[in-house]
DNA sequence: GCCGATTTGTCCGTATGTATC
DNA sequence: CGATACATACGGACAAATCGG
């Protein structure tokens, strides 16, 4: 059984747009069309269509038509975008991968730790470490903080498989909002023990912190990533001031 | 007088919470009540909220209400984020700024030009190279390619100062979409000769595709920063697959 | 555990405004 | 000018999740 009408549309039209059915330069469809095509009324062809725009899939043009900006990207990198997991990107780049873990603690926080995390001080917090190899490279120090309290019985078992499936799937929670910022290190001690970093003094660090469906912030992660394989991106859409 | 309803509430919205009316963890009023305090149709209401959700704002929790996840940053860092321009950045943060044209000449995309740039082979460009200060320091590198046929009689005294006023105001051109790739490279030879790298060898690349309101991409950007100053926030909403 | 009130999520239909051609 | 297409706004209906009694 589908999900919801709108998403089924943004999914049928992406997967076109995707497929070259509707090329770049193109117009789709106008509305009033779509809705003759998916028997839908015009919300919820619009809701579709403003998935699309917040893509970068199309872009639509006041009086003219919703016109096709996709370009199938010639370049197969290990990106990170969206909320995409370690070994979702891995997989779709076909690349043999495996995670070790060297730290998993109980720490409390405290007023560093409070001011790095965003946690209050007090909370209890579970202390992972991992190291993230590519094709045999370690390429990624994962440096993660979860709120115990909602994280359970998490193992270093399951750390080495995958923690979200395990929140998803076993603890059927549900990830909604991260917020990111993504900077340039030089590399620290840590950095260098751990990592391949091939001469590379610098790491793309990915701090996020993230909110569950019952709007609690449940973690903090700094991702450190040696830059070669490193690559964000990003559709950008410009609100009038 | 105003833009659209539904902006004016998002707007109106946005400040309280971010002076602090409506604090992190806390609802908002539900959506009948703001519509009530607004006058207007619960569809309006719900775009408004939309607009907060997608700045990592607010996350609304079905059944329960609409929650504040907004915390102000302490660091007051030189970010770059949406579609802000270096001049914006510069004056938000009270820097004081400066940008010297290094580049502007003419050229027309051969092969390898149109493989990095996405423009067709033979379009005649305009490529720009100009070095930003800020605090006096060489902290970003911008080389530009604009469509000639559309940036028309740019000069270089303009390009020192607002390309993207000049585009706006004076053009009245909008832009509308970005395509973003952030990096991490290397530092060049043309990046260690003409910025103050502090001992760092490497630098945040920012490469960006714009798109004007007629649907046309028109620019081509490779925005290099020392990664001292750069910072990049985001706010990721996951779709369920 | 159930029920009803509240709140958000999805969907529909209609009307009017505005930009393009 | 009229036809077409997207933008904004309103109103109503029902579903689904949460919460308190």
């Amino acid at each position: 059984m589908p999900k919801s009408k709108f998403e089924e549309i943004y999914r049928n039209l992406k997967n076109k747009v995707e497929q070259g059915d509707y090329l770049y330069g193109e117009l789709l469809p106008s509305e009033n069309t779509l809705i003759g095509m998916y028997d839908c009324s015009r919300n919820t062809i619009r809701r579709a269509l403003s998935g699309l725009v917040e893509d970068g899939y199309v872009q639509s043009i006041h009086g003219k038509g919703v016109q096709v900006i996709y370009q199938p990207s010639v370049k197969k990198d290990f990106t990170i975008g969206g909320i995409e997991t370690f070994r979702e990107s891995a997989q779709r780049n076909n690349f043999s991968y495996e995670t070790r873990v060297i730290r998993f603690q109980t720490v409390l926080t405290d007023e560093a730790l409070a001011d790095r995390t965003g946690f209050p001080v007090g909370t209890e917090l579970l202390w992972v470490e991992r190291v993230r190899y590519l094709n045999g490279k370690a390429l990624i120090l994962d440096v993660n903080f979860f709120l115990k309290s909602v994280v359970g019985d998490l193992t270093p078992e399951i750390a080495e498989q995958s923690i979200y499936a395990y929140l998803e799937h076993d603890l059927g929670m549900q990830i909604v909002t991260s917020k990111r910022e993504i900077t340039v290190e030089r590399a620290a001690e840590n950095d260098r023990r751990h990592l391949d970093l091939n001469g590379y003094d610098c790491l793309a660090v990915v701090t996020s912190n993230t909110f569950n469906s019952d709007g609690i912030m449940f973690e903090y992660t700094q991702s450190r990533h040696q830059p070669e394989f490193f690559s964000f991106r990003d559709t950008a859409t410009r609100k009038k001031s």
